[in-house]
DNA sequence: TGTAATTTGTACGTATGTATC
DNA sequence: TGATACATACGTACAAATTAC
């Protein structure tokens, strides 16, 4: 799934595919997207570069982050 | 110079005080602002605090970016 | 021409704090 | 009380490109 060796950026590929979970819908708007632990165990990368993930998808505006709450997909103020 | 322990993050207190560097004009536009590890060590704080603070002043484009050259003053396009 | 130093980029691991549930 | 989740900060290591010698 993740290609720690390719010239794309580990943190970038974990973006991507958590952008393709929100397309395709399986990440819905105003629900929570995984949490950095979570992300973490999912694909098998430090908690460093999940958090710089998330921080992509949300300069992106794909999502946004609640602290101490979570992150959730589409925007906020809803 | 830095409080670690206060209130407001290392980080953007490093900003702050870079960004006052570039307010007095100890840093011209155009001209390298320190270097990670200089700032790393100026300060005493980790490189990662250090890259934290670079990227805030980018983002309030105070400053732009040269991979594996440096960071200056200003906004790039000279 | 070649080598070393410099500088930013990426990635990992760990620890602590704060707020929420 | 305890578990969860994000925020901050430390340290370490290696890669890639540029620069200095």
């Amino acid at each position: 799934m993740i290609d720690p060796d390719g010239p794309v950026p580990v943190y970038r590929q974990v973006a991507d595919l958590l952008a393709a979970r929100i397309s395709s819908g399986e990440l819905a708007p105003h629900r929570p997207i995984p949490s950095e632990s979570t992300i973490v165990q999912e694909y098998g990368i430090a908690r460093g570069t999940a958090r710089r993930a998330v921080a992509l998808l949300r300069e992106r505006g794909l999502v946004y982050t609640v602290p101490q709450r979570g992150t959730y997909v589409g925007q906020p103020e809803s």
